[in-house]
DNA sequence: AGATAGATGATAACGATTATCGTTATGTCA
DNA sequence: TGACATAACGATAATCGTTATCATCTATCT
């Protein structure tokens, strides 16, 4: 039986203050910072353990896996290769067809993730010529 | 001034040579098996400079990348999640779509991936109750 | 030939994540 | 309540893909 402890109640809690996009390292010095400091294996076992009960969502980035507050609709999302600001988005058609695809394939879809790159509004207008 | 060496060319020759998508550690293992040897370190190497010559394309998924070759028009893949295998597809309406949509948010797009996860058809027929 | 710029390969280093293991907290039941 | 079983914790070692170092090599130009 999963056990929701006081650190996973922590993190939890910690997500869903905001509308962030956290790693396991940020959390855990989020949560040093409030005085409440956590093992590093902890986070990355409570964020999976989060996850698999459906209480968190996670995206997986080239480097590393982002967890974000479940309670929002399924979304997909458009990474800024410079300032690192994620900007969420959804589209019910995109899913639609995807859908459609997946089925002319032959294939039963589970999941999927979607991530656009570019600049953001910020830092395409710092960039012009 | 980057050179096209026999090591480079050895990896474009195998990476052309089917549709496949390899991971460095395939290639290495692919031109071992040939009698050419080469080590890991210029496997990635030769890999990041192919790509950045638009030789080869690649996609990141959670835990490495693959590449395959680029003489192919845009797609997006789904993986099946039991056997690894790969399947392509495009749609042009998507992609659309997500111009619009990053138009939108105000994003200067420069690149995306999309991948979808499931079964594919063999494993889907071979996973009956 | 000598000089120069990349490239190579062995190997160390890195960063994210997982495994190990002794310890600790929590729930169940006599 | 007390004892036992089970899961979680935390420190730390290990793993894995990838990149950095550095001492040769190699191709090319003078
Ligand atoms: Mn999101
Ligand atoms: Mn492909
Ligand atoms: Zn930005
Ligand atoms: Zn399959």
């Amino acid at each position: 039986m999963v056990k929701l402890t006081t650190q996973r109640q922590a993190l939890l809690d910690i997500i869903n203050a905001s509308h962030r996009h956290w790693d396991a390292d940020e959390l855990a010095r989020a949560m040093s910072d409030a005085g409440q400091s956590i093992g590093i294996a902890t986070v990355y076992r409570g964020l999976a353990a989060l996850e698999s009960q459906g209480l968190i969502d996670s995206i997986q980035l080239a480097d590393k896996k982002r967890y974000e507050r479940a309670d929002k609709a399924h979304h997909d999302h458009m990474v800024c290769t410079e300032c690192g600001h994620i900007e969420e988005f959804s589209h019910q058609t995109i899913e639609q067809l995807q859908l459609a695809a997946a089925h002319e394939k032959g294939f039963t879809l589970t999941g999927h993730q979607l991530v656009m790159f570019g600049l953001c509004r910020q830092c395409a207008k710092g960039s012009e010529s």
